[in-house]
DNA sequence: TCCATATTTTTAGAAATATGGAAACATCAA
DNA sequence: TTGATGTTTCCATATTTCTAAAAATATGGA
């Protein structure tokens, strides 16, 4: 991943409304939700819950497919999960001992975990 | 860690210059580096340097301490690590096939892994 | 104290982003 | 084709962010 595209996908968290799409999209795994189902559970403008989702979309944090008169939504984790290894490389090569800890939280990590 | 500390620090990472600073001071560790010689290294005006890093601070993700004249900043690892926690908190439950890899990519991490 | 050095604060203009109503567009059913 | 439904685009306004010069603050040495 590249870093312009780094800095696009932190950028589309790095709001609050965005970063409730996204986990509400990451909990409707592998299903997805339409828009208007989005806007309606997160109490958002259709207008507004658009412009957000463009904003997900080029970032390439969420993906979106036609079903009927329907866009359905789906988070797209593999870009996550390259986002994430991009933010911890640099700390990997020379500071394990930031890795190491990351990495023990997410081997117990089980459908029912705990979350702190 | 919060909602609102994850937006802030997200939203200090999602600019080209902070991330640089960011990166910058992980490579560092753990002697940090004096406000002034980042500025330098970065060909940044002090100003401007000044005023990010005091976002970079502010948001958690460094920290700071006075020595002589100048100002000390290290990256603080472990605030980057509880923002990945964050982050993957959501997929790993419920979806360990994300997690999964994420963490086997750190497990092999060495001082001079590879960097794709 | 006075001066040089290091950094932050203040300030302000330019650019980017957020918001949401209204209109336009796409799809399907009758 | 007409109408109903779902979504996006257009548009204007409000807000935030980026940038960096100038001024202010902090430290240590002479």
């Amino acid at each position: 991943m590249e870093t312009s595209n780094v800095i696009e996908s932190f950028s589309a968290l790095a709001q609050a409304t965005r970063l409730d799409i996204f986990r509400l999209l990451v909990r409707q795994e592998p299903d997805g939700l339409p828009a208007g189902e989005i806007a309606r559970q997160l109490s958002v403008p259709h207008a507004t819950m658009s412009a957000h989702l463009s904003v997900l979309s080029r970032a390439g944090l969420v993906v979106s497919r036609r079903q009927g008169r329907s866009i359905i939504y789906r988070a797209n984790l593999s870009h996550m999960q390259e986002a994430i290894r991009f933010l911890v490389r640099d700390c990997c090569a020379g500071h394990p001992e930031v890795c190491g800890p990351l990495a023990e939280s997410l081997i117990g990590c089980t459908p029912n975990q705990d979350r702190e």
